[in-house]
DNA sequence: GGCTCAAGTCATTCCCCGTTGACATCGGTT
DNA sequence: AACCGATGTCAACGGGGAATGACTTGAGCC
């Protein structure tokens, strides 16, 4: 096709007419939007201004404000990382970024904001949960295993899902002594969740 | 012709012109439709319609959408029954909770939903969080008690969320067998994460 | 009964936002 | 250079929904 991914890859922000690019764009802007204000909160023009296009391409790219919204949450379910946790240390890793800020890991953060959006949005509930279903609970169950996995991922994703509600709507960071004790304790807890 | 459309479960003999009487009864509307389709998914003409009241009664009683939403959300916090869980079956019960469906127990999930949905718009996620702080963090940290209070009644807080958001967007119902474990381990969790 | 004010109704206005189609401009191909 | 399709810009339309204000109705009071 007409693809030029041979160009130089060293092109600074010299892109003037990248249709490709210009569609990222909207959509990475679009992500952000429907994150903070969700479907009826965000506008397709301030999108475009965020994107640096017009609100027309949006309808011209993306056939409407729904087909921007379902491109931009399919984008984000993102990849299914679950299966490659480290059984050793998925624990600590785990608590260490709950322990943390929501200001840091910005784009899961987004990430997880928008999901909560649409979750909370009936017209999309369906929508995302078939999502969940496929690239979360069921690599949970896989890798999680042994006796009664139904009940035992429920409860994981349960516990998982809270601390990252937690950690979204609180702004204040824990003290350090408490810092610590946070992590060794949602260590120990998810750890347990995973032991048979 | 005008008159109510059938839709009065209420008492039969209703005040007639009575301003209190409609004020309360679109802020229960207010509360349901806010909770179900958000901020802007709300409509004052539905709201009212559903109220049994004009859309200009929301204006002139509310000051406004604003006004409206305020008023419901500060309602929706509930009073804190915290203090008074029993210490022995506490644990049992949230678990018995979590494991039915969001249907049951519509009063209390609906005012989940609502403040769900504040905390996803940043416009009133603020409002909502000195709320949280001081009817369930607070409370909660009494509760517990003991050493590391923060860092335990955050992994608490947290779970909880989780179990209430979890049951909320499922809305596929456990199998019998499954049941039971889900209950006697969430129970179990639960009870863990208040021992010291 | 007549008066008055609050409670409720109605029609209208205004603004916002998604959408549309026509127009302009760039880039590559011949 | 000339052309043509693809990309981007612009102005306008239309619907919907919140807000406004004038109007009507009912209840208490003299």
């Amino acid at each position: 096709m007409t693809t030029a991914p041979a160009l130089a890859p060293e092109r600074p922000a010299a892109r003037k007419r990248d249709a490709d690019a210009t569609r990222a764009a909207i959509l990475d802007a679009a992500k952000i939007h429907f994150a903070r204000s969700g479907y009826n909160g965000a506008f397709l023009r301030d999108i475009a201004a965020d994107a640096g296009a017009d609100a027309a391409l949006i309808n011209r790219y993306f056939g409407g404000k729904d087909g921007l919204f379902a491109a931009a949450l399919k984008d984000s379910i993102g990849p299914n990382t679950i299966a490659e946790w480290d059984r050793k240390s998925f624990a600590a890793d785990i608590a260490k970024m709950m322990a943390g800020h929501a200001h840091q890991h910005v784009e899961r953060t987004h990430a997880f904001q928008f999901l909560l959006q649409a979750a909370t949005n009936p017209a999309t509930a369906p929508l995302l949960n078939v999502a969940v279903q496929e690239r979360f609970m069921g690599p949970i169950r896989k890798w999680i295993g042994g006796d009664n996995v139904e009940a035992r991922a429920r409860i994981f994703a349960s516990v998982f899902i809270g601390l990252l509600v937690e950690r979204l709507i609180r702004d204040e960071p824990l003290a350090d002594s408490e810092r610590d004790v946070f992590i060794e304790r949602t260590s120990a807890l998810l750890q347990s969740l995973v032991d048979q």
